[in-house]
DNA sequence: TTTTTGTATTTTGCATTCAATACTGCGCCG
DNA sequence: CGGCGCAGTATTGAATGCAAAATACAAAAA
């Protein structure tokens, strides 16, 4: 194994427990514990803990140490407008750039999730999701923004608000899919570009609200 | 001076250092000499060489070293795009929530630059209208757009093109900025995204062919 | 003269060590 | 019985030390 490796694997492994959700928001990062785990000492630990600080993911509180960055409700709602937004301008960036196979790819994904729709099999069209709008952000082939909407992705991918979608929700989202799909088809820049900006308001919505009632019941 | 305000000081120092020009992109960061001047040891210099390299202003090659950034002429050109999106947002965004204390701050550097263009102060236009669209950016209330929009401002100023804007294009400048402050008083959002994000990829394709016409005399 | 190769020096990456701050728990006092 | 203070411990932050890699340099051979 090579000597640079060293760190940006410790970097890259610390952000998968916490992206993987092994590592919860607001848990504290104890040192000496995850040197342990990772086999290193300390001084490749706390470069790689500053980093996902940087990243986001890790708050660092001088002289108390650094948990898993939990995010206030405000906090989570100016990400996913941010990320309304990038997705937008993916979308219309797409339309013009996208080729040919990468749509076929893109119409592929979203048969597979109208199949896994059909089969009521909601992780794995979560995952399909996932997937397919990181090609839409690919398609755009503007590395910058590529870095930036995983980036913000990770750290709501941190928080692992899985919702169960209720039945009518999760058509409309399909069939807002579809209509995209269309769009990109059609190289509409504009039209995918609102869509995808309400599509993930929409989502936006859903989850804050769901995180009101989550938090609510055990308040009261 | 507290225990943990050294490291982020570093970031901070060596930040300045590099978006102020002083340490040009390319150049080689030497760590002892860094150590010196900054009056602290290696470690605290290392963890805020790996955050501006997470940030994007400074290039790691493993066992070789860091480096200012210098970014390709494509990547430039991604920043500047991903840029006109957010600050197309930021100003559909700023309509909606701006304040009239916020509006009348925004529109005194209006008249402030109409002034510097008048006077032929292309430095002070220049400062003076980072801080207009500094303060639309703010306007629109999210401080996670806000801390990419900052981010990705740094990697642009580390560049320092400073560039010499013939009368037309400043003139044309200039009066796009009047149209785009009359959209942000009637709150037409829509207007005032289209007109900042044309405004921007007007400066990328300023800046480019600059960039091109600087390098290629060299090179003949 | 140019290239090459071997060595010395520098520099990077990581581990360890030292200092300072925060937490813990126990006794003491109110 | 409960709150407070103080010692002891743990944990963080920074400096130093050490091994591996890269660079510089010089001498020798083509």
């Amino acid at each position: 194994m090579e000597r640079q490796a060293l760190h940006d694997n410790v970097v890259g492994h610390i952000r998968d427990l916490i992206v993987e959700g092994i590592l919860p928001p607001g848990i504290k990062l104890n040192e000496r514990a995850l040197c342990e785990t990772l086999g290193v000492s300390r001084t490749p630990l706390r470069e790689a803990i500053k980093v996902l600080a940087t990243e986001g993911l890790v708050d660092i509180t001088p002289n108390k140490g650094a948990s898993v960055s939990s995010m206030s409700e405000t906090e989570i709602g100016e990400v996913f407008e941010l990320m309304s937004a990038l997705e937008a301008f993916s979308g219309e960036l797409a339309c013009e750039r996208i080729s040919p196979e990468e749509l076929s790819a893109i119409k592929a994904l979203h048969y597979e999730m109208l199949a896994l729709h059909a089969r009521n099999d909601l992780p794995a069209y979560y995952r399909c999701n996932q997937r397919l709008h990181d090609r839409i952000n690919e398609a755009a082939r503007n590395s910058v923004l590529r870095q930036t909407y995983v980036g913000l992705n990770r750290r709501l991918n941190a928080l692992r608000f899985r919702s169960n979608l209720n039945a009518a929700k999760w058509d409309r989202a399909v069939q807002e899919h579809g209509e995209m799909i269309k769009a990109l088809e059609a190289r509409d820049g504009k039209l995918l570009a609102s869509m995808l900006r309400q599509h993930i308001v929409q989502k936006k919505e859903i989850i804050l609200a769901e995180l009101r009632t989550a938090d609510k019941p055990q308040a009261s």
